[in-house]
DNA sequence: TAGGTGAATTGCATTATGAGCAACTCGATG
DNA sequence: CATCGAGTTGCTCATAATGCAATTCACCTA
């Protein structure tokens, strides 16, 4: 009975795949099934039915699934605790976070990062799908926006402020509308997600709700930084939060429109948010990330200051 | 970082010695110290001092095997009751008992034991020192008498009684005592053990307390069945308890005296005990065993019925 | 319905890891 | 001062894991 064997057998119920859980340790599939051959062999019993496209866990190996997860999160604890007693916090830190947001904010932190905690790896994967760190075997997921009720603890991150804006070309040609029911009259970029056609809700000047506008335009896309390079060319008008886009506004590539009204992407105000397993935060390579992340992001982020 | 490593390290740290590791697990003491060697080094950190007689755990260490000890037995019980799940309990038993006690009533009830539930080997050690089940890695202790408090728990598995006799010999040479009193013109057989000579308490019909008599003899020993031997053989009165000699007395090889009274050894009244690290109970091998032992001796025991 | 695809298992040669033995060092003990 | 026991280190050998290729199998698609 070896420690891989077990953590092989976490990550293939975790992920319901053994081709996936060998992929993330690194490792071939042969291996990952004698493993857990010689686990159930151990145990003399069947932990796993191998159905054809899936595998799904009997009910003994549900239960001794979640006993042995818990076993090896305390042990890990343990053994960082004691390995990083009077020194740095170190060993393989997964990162998943949206693309685009991943490659503004999290991507240009990580050289600094790195340089203070030497001992850390990271290993970022960008990817728009949410995705459950527990399956994936992710320490940190970034997500915007909604978060899925479970047995995940979210630190928020900054909270999310969108502006209208366009190429100062396309405010030339087009001129600047002056209030957001003028937008009816503009080429508005939207952006079409898996929960459908984005909508553009406004608050007046003193009002407490906001308000969908009806928006039209010649382009639509499920790829944000797509519609924003349309804008940049001076397409048409775009909705975004600042955090995509604060590059732009500040080199002037992208003006404000409508500033005196409070611009939004969702009904309610949204946050960025950390995700993680609950008991990860104890691990101080998480627990270093984290605050890394939050003191350089700062309140209010950076990207509106 | 293996499971074994982490194994034996627990085993050093409990026993304080690395060769004692090695033994219990069955191990060349060479690879009990490269595996620690290699987890020092897995952690980047000392665990053990290693001075010159003994080896002592560091502070890291110290934390460290408290947390894996934890995590090797909630792991062992998991993986038992995945195994054991429509099963038998299984694996190696670790019993330690008195000389005399486990020779009369442990090592006869190990077969029918072991025939019932095949799939359990024991390992029978039998001492009359005190052990420590943690240090020794011992499943159960047996003991007789006082408790040593600790983060162990006891279960009782039978009252012990004192009985005063002689062989029939003996009796018909030199006459039945008829008070306790009388005994001072005996030859008394006295046990002496560790904690100095064993002293006759009597307890008058009808009365409440113990009081010590005065008993004098030509023999003294700190091996009980010696003394047994001597009084088969003629030469004296013996205290006993019923457990030791309920054979004898059954055979008529030995006839009690002074039955109006009730006699000790002690003060007051002392159990046997079956005595365990807490979470052992839950592993079901040992379960097994205490139920077994326990519906075996029976209440009142067999050698008092 | 047949072929293609991805996933799991099995066989086999290579490699590496751990076991076991012996030699060595170092304190402690008598 | 010699001996003993404990821990470490060097070495050989056997066992076990790895990685690759081949095979099987169910499902999906053409």
């Amino acid at each position: 009975m070896s420690l891989v064997a077990l953590r092989l057998f976490v990550r293939v119920a975790a992920t319901g795949s053994f081709a996936a859980a060998a992929r993330q340790q690194g490792l071939p599939a042969s291996s990952v099934s004698r493993h857990i051959a010689a686990l159930e062999k151990a145990l003399g019993q069947r932990l796993l039915y191998r159905h054809t496209r899936a595998v799904r866990l009997t009910e003994v190996g549900e239960r001794y699934y979640q006993q042995v997860r818990e076993i090896l999160d305390t042990l890990d604890i343990a053994t960082e605790q004691a390995a990083g007693t009077a020194s740095q916090p170190q060993g393989l830190l997964r990162i998943n976070a949206p693309v685009a947001f991943g490659r503004r904010h999290i991507a240009p932190r990580l050289a600094s990062f790195q340089a203070r905690y030497a001992r850390i790896e990271t290993e970022l994967t960008l990817s728009d799908a949410f995705i459950d760190p527990v399956q994936e075997g992710v320490d940190v997921v970034v997500r915007v926006g909604a978060l899925n009720d479970s047995s995940l603890v979210a630190r928020q991150l900054a909270r999310q402020h969108f502006v209208v804006c366009a190429s100062p070309g396309y405010l030339e040609r087009w001129g600047m509308p002056s209030t957001p029911d003028a937008l009816s009259e503009h080429n508005c970029l939207i952006y079409k997600g898996t929960r459908g056609v984005q909508q553009w809700y406004f608050r007046d000047p003193g009002a407490r709700k906001y308000r969908v506008r009806e928006v039209r335009g010649n382009l639509r896309s499920n790829n944000a930084e797509s519609l924003l390079e349309a804008a940049l060319q001076g397409q048409g008008i775009v909705l975004f939060p600042t955090w995509l886009i604060h590059a732009e506004l500040k080199a002037g590539r992208l003006t404000p429109v409508l500033s005196d009204w409070e611009a939004s992407g969702e009904p309610a105000p949204q946050g960025i948010h950390a995700i993680f397993p609950e008991n990860r935060l104890r691990s101080s390579k998480v627990a270093a990330f984290l605050n890394d992340l939050q003191t350089t992001i700062g309140e209010p982020p950076y990207w509106d200051a």
